[in-house]
Parts: C-alpha cells; structure tokens; sequence
RNA sequence: UCCGCGAUAGCUCAAUGGUAGAGCAUUCGGCUGUUAACCGAAGGGUUGUAGGUUCGAAUCCUACUCGCGGAGCCA
C-alpha cells in the first residue's frame, strides 16, 4: 500500500512520487495536458508535457475518462498558478480501472438525479468537504461531553411505545410481543442513565414518520441528548452554550479549507460565543408582535416566525419557559408560573431554525402520574419511566441537538439532505 | 393530509397552436499554462403516462404517475 496523500505533498516538494486516486477533471492544449487527480484527502493538478513523455503516455493522459482509477508519477512542484499551490510535473500514468461515462459531469444537475447517484455524488469536492464538516462536528461532540465528564449511553432503537406520544413512529412486528417502534428520541432512557452515572449522554440515530417535506426534515437523523442529574434550566442553558459554542469554534479552527470549499460566510459563525442570548417566550411574542406578525400568545412558532426571532440576534438564541400546553408532558412547570414548561429551544441564525430542544424534567412522582392521565398515555408503558419518580428522584434537565440542522446551518447549506451521506426522506429511500 | 410549482437529448434548460433547439457530456479535429479552459465538426428525441380539442399540440383541456417547495409535526 502507498501511503503517500495528496495533503501531505509540501513536504515533499522536488521528490519524485507515485499517487493513487482518481480522475476528478481534466483539459488539454495542444502538447500539453492538465489532469486533476483526487485521492480523498485533496486535489492535485498532474501536467503532461508532450516533450517530457512517450507518445503512449501523453495520448493516455487524454484519453482517460473521468473517476478512472489512476497512478501517476512524477515530481512535486510548488506552482501558485496550481489548484492548491502545488502541482505534479507527470511523468509515468497507470490506468488501473478506465471508466468511461461518468455521469456526474462537472457542469449543473438537479438535487433529483443527484440523489438518485448519490453513491458516486458524495465524490465530487462540495460533498467530500460538507460530509468531513459532518465528521468534525461529531468528533466535536463527543470530546466536548467527553472531557466534562459525561459517559456514553446507548438507547434502544427499537422501542415497545412511543416516547412522546404524539409523533407517527415507523412501526415494525416482533416475535410474540406485537409491535416495536424505531425510537424518535432516546430522552427517557437518557433519564434513567443520568440517575445512574450522574451525566450522560446519547449520540444515535432516530426516527420520525411524519409526513414532513421541508428542507429542515428528514426520515433518519441524528440527535445527541446530554442529560445531567441536579441540574435545572438555566444549568441546561449553561451546558448548551458552552457546548455550541465549543463545536462552532472547532469547525472554523478545523475546517477553514473546507469551509472555504463551501463559500461559507464564516464571520456569522465566529459570533457564536458565550454567553448567547436568553430570552423568555413571553419576550420572543413581543419581538414578534412588535414585527408586525399576528401571532398569538399560547401557539408554538413556525419556520416563518422562528426567522423572525432569530434575525434579532447576530447568534444563536435560546427561548425559554413556553406554555406548557404545546410542550412534551415530561417537562417540569415553572414554580412561577403554572401555565409554563421549563423549557428552552435554541434557534440558529440566518433562518437555520431550531437546531435544540430540552427541558428541565418533572422529577415529581404524583405530578407525572398526572401528566401522564392527562396526555391519555398508557401508564403500564410508563412505569418504569415512573420508576425512576419512585426511587431516589432529583432533578434533572437535558437537551437534544439535531446533527443534521446543525451541519446544515455551520455549512450554510439550503437542504439538510446533503448532510448525511444517504438521506431517508418521505419519498425517497434509496440508494 | 392540504396548498402552490414542475416533468422536453445522458445532464441543465429554451421553444405560448405552424419544420423540436442551445450549452455541457460523448466522438473526431485544433491549440505548450489550463482553472466548470477555449475554438471547429458530428452523433444524440415516442416532449412523464393515458385520453380529448384542433387542419395541425411540447404548447390548450381532463385524469393519473413522479418530483420540488411550503403548511401541520418536529431536531
């Protein structure tokens, strides 16, 4: 195997090198033929001079169809004129695998046919970098709760009922016991660990059969669900911020040049600092009424009204304490206020939407038993939720952030099907 | 489930009732520094499906299929 990458060429400037890849693009001009070779970790410009080479070597370097499997040899050159700054003056090619008819052109398509290839469209230069933001990201993730302590805890993905009780659940039969669901969040179970390991967290896949078609929503998508004992709301909102603005920073201290791939206007990004504004839903309805919007008071917001809000602030915003009515009933009242779940939405600039959802939980055995009657859920299949109410409660607080949105908004992409490598939306699982 | 928009060459699109076209891709030719290279030529079509109106339909009408955006729901 030969180790050598395309990025790791400058320290390897005058040497002669043998490179694996695949061709990404090619022009010629006359004698002399420019090919781009892509290896995963970069792109680099191969020049074929027509005095420099056998006959055989330069025809082949014209003739070689694109995503052809490749060696080239040659010596690294620094050229500014060079995709990249550095460039290699060819001398041998090898055509392990010739393809011919690609057919991702390097002109436009529509996000239709591209889907339908998506297998051979996570090649070309927009997705290599979006899918290695998504990888950052993740890592980001995980070191930021693993270095404050908080430990893995896997949730079940097939699950006997739903979590929420209102969202349509793919549904799936299982042996004698009926059915199972794919979860839509694994917050309750998450609960369970954070009264036993004292900070947890969860980072899988989940599931929503809700017939959404928005550029926000998919099928399948990734969450990651902190939940902390003896914590309450603004410890929550605390932990949230931090934690945003952890991963932001790190994409744009990581991720420049893929960022740069992108044409991301990072100086939205940099914002994304401590501390990030907090304000009550009562403030974010103000806002709105003040906007000129008929919103009223007790409905949830809506992607129009979410931008609303959002365009107010120049980073991410958190809005807290909403009517209990149109939150989960797990969620903790404001001792203040009745009428109020302690809960906080995190709203992403630049109209990217609600990127977090969490709550203080109610850690009150009777208090739950009665949310539970009064959502008509079914309290056998909440016992052992209610277990955890039962035996040595505290409070607790979490939150879920959804990977995808979050990608979407850092790459400042206009889908969120771009963020995953194989996108499950309502009409479309395949490839 | 509801509302709106769309489907023409491999791809992206033009052609508003009168001979179905362009760019890219492919093939051939030209060019010694190209940057989605450029210049010239060639091949490439049951206009989503079914029916209707008309002397004549890509174009007008009806139904269906598929896709896109949004609402609801949510991350």
């Amino acid at each position: 195997m030969n180790d050598l990458r395309i990025k790791d060429l400058s320290a390897h400037v005058g040497e002669e090198v043998t490179l694996l890849g695949w061709v990404y693009n090619k022009r010629s001009s006359g004698k002399i033929k420019f090919l781009i070779l892509r290896d995963g970790t970069g792109y680099l410009q191969c020049v074929f001079f027509k005095g420099n080479l056998d006959e055989a070597t330069f025809n082949e370097a014209g003739a070689v169809g694109q995503e052809s499997t490749v060696e080239v040899t040659g010596a690294v050159k620094k050229e500014p004129r060079a995709p990249g700054g550095y460039e290699l003056d060819a001398k041998g090619l090898k055509v392990t695998h010739a393809t011919e008819d690609y057919p991702i052109t390097p002109k436009e398509h529509g996000p239709d046919f591209l889907l339908d290839k998506r297998h051979l469209w996570v090649r070309s230069s927009r997705q290599v970098a979006i899918l290695k933001v998504r990888h950052r990201i993740v890592k980001a993730i995980r070191d930021f709760f693993d270095e404050r302590d908080f430990s893995l805890f896997d949730p079940p993905i097939l699950t006997p009922a739903a979590c929420e009780g209102t969202s349509t659940l793919f549904e799936t039969p299982y042996f004698d016991l009926g059915n199972a669901y794919l979860t839509q969040s694994g917050q309750l179970y998450a609960e369970a660990g954070a009264l036993a390991l004292g900070k947890v967290y969860t980072f899988g896949p989940t599931f929503r059969a809700e017939k959404s078609k928005t550029r926000r929503h998919l099928t399948e998508f990734w969450m990651v669900e902190p939940e902390m004992a003896f914590a309450d709301l603004n410890d929550d909102m605390d932990l949230a911020e931090e934690f945003l603005e952890y991963v932001v920073q790190t994409v744009l201290k990581d991720c420049a040049e893929e960022l740069r791939t992108l044409e991301r206007d990072t100086a939205k990004l940099k914002n994304v600092e401590r501390p990030l504004p907090r304000i009550s839903y009562d403030e974010a309805v103000e806002i709105l009424k003040k906007k000129g919007s008929d919103f009223t008071w007790g409905d949830d917001f809506g992607g129009a009204d979410e931008t609303l809000i959002s365009e107010e602030f120049d980073k991410p915003v958190m809005v807290h304490r909403y009517p209990a009515a149109i939150k989960a009933f797990y969620m903790k009242r404001d001792p203040e206020n009745e009428k109020l779940a302690l809960a906080v939405d995190v709203l992403a600039p630049e109209g990217y939407g609600e990127i977090i959802g969490g709550s203080q939980r109610e850690d009150d055995y009777d208090t739950l038993l009665g949310r539970i009657k009064e959502h008509k859920l079914p309290v056998e299949a909440f016992e052992w939720y209610l277990d955890l109410r039962r035996y040595g409660s505290a409070p607790h607080s979490g939150f879920g952030l959804g990977l995808e949105r979050t990608v979407s908004w850092i790459c400042g992409l206009d889908h969120v099907r771009e963020t995953i490598p194989f996108p499950r939306m309502i009409y479309r699982n395949t490839p």
